[in-house]
RNA sequence: CGGAGUGUAGCUUAGCCUGGUAAAGCGCCUGCUUCGGGAGCAGGAGAGCGGAGGUUCGAAUCCUCUCACUCCGACCA
C-alpha cells in the first residue's frame, strides 16, 4: 500500500518536513516573512505542550507574569555582548503613525518616535529593569519569574516550527542572593526541560553544557537539551543559563545583604519555543505523515463514523457519540481521555487518512456491524501497516474501553523507546583522532550522509584554540552540541590538542 | 545578506521561448450506481495567471521594479 505522503524521509528530508507541516494541518505561511499561522491542529499540540510545562514551572515555584512586547532601545545599550548578540536581528519601531502621502500610507514622517522601540527577541533588559527596581534586600530574593511570549527575531533563512522570525516561548527570569543558589535554579530547569521532552514529547534528549562559542549573550554558562532528528542532525530543544552578574551589573539589580553590605544578584534566564513541535515533527514522523505522543494529541482517540446516508447511519452516530463519552469517563496519564467524533459528511476512508497524516494516536472506525456486535476497530498510528494492509484491529466495547489508558501509555513508551533506541543507536564513541574524526564525516558524503552524531574527548581549550577547532568542525559542517552531564568514568586524550581531555562532548550536524 | 530556483482554480501542474484574450488531473458541488477499507459513471461550480509599472491594437507570455516561498551558503541563544 502506498504511503500517504507524496514525499518520504529518505527521497528529501526537508520537503518531507515540509509536507508533514502541511498535510497534519499544523500552520501554513502567512505572507510576512518568517511569520506563520498555526492552525488548530498545531496550536492544539502547542497548547498541550505549555499546559504540561506550565504546571512543571508553577511546582518549582515560578509565578508567571507579563512584560511588554517593546522594550526601549536603551535598555541594549547597558549589556554590551548582549546587544553584540541580538543587534543584527531586532525588529525596530520608529514611528506611531500613518499617513497618506501621494495617495500610499506610509509612517508619518512627523510622527517618529524620539527613541526607537524594539520588538522583544529575549526579555533579559526588561524584566532586569524591574528587578532593579523590586530587589533592595536579601529578603526580596529570589526573584522567580516566567512568561509566556511571543518574540521576534529576525532571521534570515526561516523554516516552519524550527526557525521563524516570530515564535512562541516560555521564558523565565530568575534573581538570587548568591551564585550556588542561581546555578542549582539553571540545572533544575535544565532538568525541568529534559523531563518535559523525554516523558511528554516522547523525545530523548542529551542535557549538557554548551562550549564558550556557543553561550547566550551575555550568559557565563548555557545549558542545552539537544535532541536527534531522524536524519541524524541535532536539535537545541531548550535552553537554561546562568547569567552571573552580567545582567545585575548592567542593571543595577543589588540587594542588600545580612551585614549591610550592596551585592549584585546572580541570575538566570531559560526557555523553550515552538521550535519543540518541529522536533516532534522530525522526531516521530513517518512517510505517513505525523505521529503525535499521546500526552500531546489534541484528540487521543479519533472515532470516524462510517456514514452511508442509511437509515443506520443515526445508529452508528449515536453508537461513536456514545463510545465517546464513555471514552471521556476513562483517565489516561491522570486526565480524561481525549475523544473526538468526526462527524463530517465526508467519506470514511478520507477522513481516516486524514487523521493518519495529523498523528492521532487511535483512530477508530465504526460501521453498523461494529454497532450490532457492540465492537470497536481501530488503528494504532504507532503500528499503522501489517502484513496485509492497514493493521484494523478489533476488541469489544468494554474490552476497548478497559484497556484505552494502556492502549495510549503504550504508544506513548514505545514512540519513545524507538525514538531512544535511534539515538543510542546513532551516537558514535571510539573516535580518538581528529583524523579519525575527519575521515568519519567525510566518508559519508552528500546525499546518503546519515552519520548521527559522535562521543570525543576534548581538553575544553578556550580563546584562539577553541576558533581554530570551530574552523576545524565548520568545514565539516559539525558544531560542538554539548559537554553531557553524564560523562564517561575514564578519558583518554583531546583529540584536537592531544593535551589531557578534561570532557567529553557531542558533535554533530545541526539546524 | 550572497547564489540558484519558484509563484497560473483549494492542490499538483501545462501554457511563456515563437504575445491573440486561460487548460488538465486531483479535490469540491449535484445525480445515479457502489458500499468494512484511499469506489465508478455523468453533469457542474471555481482562476484571469504573486503585486505594481511599462512596451503593444492586444500581455500569463516581453521589459523594469517589488513581495513571498524553496534549496545552498553566510549568519544566528
Amino acid at each position: 500500500m502506498e504511503n500517504a505522503l507524496p514525499v518520504t524521509r529518505r527521497q528529501n528530508f526537508p520537503q518531507w518536513y515540509q509536507t508533514v507541516v502541511d498535510q497534519a494541518d499544523l500552520a501554513e505561511e502567512s505572507g510576512v516573512r518568517g511569520c506563520m499561522v498555526i492552525k488548530p491542529w498545531g496550536w492544539g499540540i502547542w497548547e498541550r505542550i505549555q499546559q504540561q510545562l506550565d504546571r512543571m514551572i508553577k511546582e518549582t515555584g515560578h509565578e508567571n507574569c507579563y512584560f511588554p512586547l517593546l522594550i526601549p532601545l536603551s535598555y541594549f545599550q547597558k549589556e554590551a555582548e548582549h546587544v553584540d548578540g541580538f543587534a543584527k536581528e531586532m525588529a525596530v519601531v520608529t514611528h506611531h503613525r500613518l499617513k497618506a502621502i501621494d495617495g500610499k500610507l506610509q509612517p508619518d514622517p512627523e510622527a517618529a518616535l524620539e527613541e526607537p522601540l524594539v520588538i522583544r527577541p529575549t526579555s533579559e533588559t526588561i524584566i532586569g529593569s524591574a528587578m532593579q527596581r523590586w530587589v533592595k534586600s536579601y529578603r526580596d530574593l529570589p526573584v522567580m519569574l516566567n512568561q509566556w511570549a511571543n518574540v521576534m527575531r529576525w532571521e534570515m533563512r526561516t523554516r516552519m516550527f524550527l526557525r521563524t522570525a516570530e515564535f512562541l516561548w516560555q521564558e523565565g527570569h530568575t534573581a538570587h542572593a548568591g551564585r550556588d543558589e542561581a546555578m542549582e535554579e539553571t540545572m533544575r530547569m535544565l532538568e525541568v526541560y529534559r523531563i518535559l521532552a523525554e516523558d511528554v514529547l516522547a523525545m530523548p534528549v542529551v542535557a549538557g553544557e554548551k562550549p564558550p562559542h556557543e553561550r547566550f549573550p551575555g550568559a557565563d554558562n548555557t545549558f542545552s537539551i539537544e535532541a536527534m532528528m531522524q536524519d541524524g542532525k541535532a536539535l537545541q530543544a531548550g535552553t537554561s543559563h546562568y547569567l552571573g552578574t552580567h545582567f545585575a551589573q548592567a542593571q543595577d539589580i543589588r540587594y542588600q545583604d545580612e551585614n549591610g553590605g550592596l551585592v549584585h544578584a546572580h541570575t538566570t534566564s531559560w526557555g523553550v519555543s515552538t521550535r519543540l513541535i518541529g522536533g516532534v515533527i522530525m522526531t516521530h514522523g513517518d512517510d505517513d505523515g505525523l505521529q503525535l505522543p499521546p500526552r500531546i494529541a489534541p484528540h487521543q482517540v479519533v472515532i470516524v463514523p462510517m456514514l452511508r446516508d442509511k437509515p443506520e447511519d443515526a445508529d452508528v452516530l449515536a453508537y461513536c457519540q456514545d463510545l465517546a463519552k464513555a471514552l471521556r469517563q476513562v483517565s489516561a496519564f491522570g486526565e480524561p481521555v481525549r475523544a473526538h467524533v468526526d462527524v463530517r459528511k465526508t467519506k470514511a476512508v478520507n477522513k481516516r487518512w486524514a487523521w493518519v497524516k495529523r498523528g492521532a494516536p487511535i483512530v477508530c472506525e465504526i460501521g453498523p456491524r461494529d454497532v450490532t456486535g457492540g465492537n470497536v476497530s481501530f488503528l494504532r498510528r504507532d503500528a499503522l501497516r501489517g502484513e496485509k494492509g492497514m493493521n484494523m484491529q478489533a476488541r469489544t466495547r468494554e474490552a476497548f474501553l478497559a484497556d484505552i489508558a494502556g492502549l495510549l501509555t503504550g504508544i506513548q513508551q514505545s514512540l519513545f523507546d524507538r525514538a531512544k533506541s535511534f539515538l543510542d543507536a546513532n551516537i558514535t564513541g571510539g573516535i580518538d583522532s581528529l583524523d579519525a574524526l575527519t575521515t568519519y564525516f567525510a566518508e559519508a558524503g552528500e546525499e546518503e550522509s546519515f552519520r548521527g552524531w559522535v562521543r570525543v574527548a576534548w581538553a575544553k581549550p578556550e580563546g584562539e584554540e577553541l576558533a581554530r577547532i570551530e574552523q576545524t568542525l565548520k568545514a565539516l559542517k559539525l558544531t560542538v552540541r554539548n559537554a553531557p552531564l553524564v560523562q564517561p568514568p575514564s578519558l583518554g586524550s583531546c583529540i584536537f590538542t592531544c593535551r589531557p581531555a578534561v570532557e567529553e562532548i557531542i558533535v554533530g550536524r545541526a539546524y
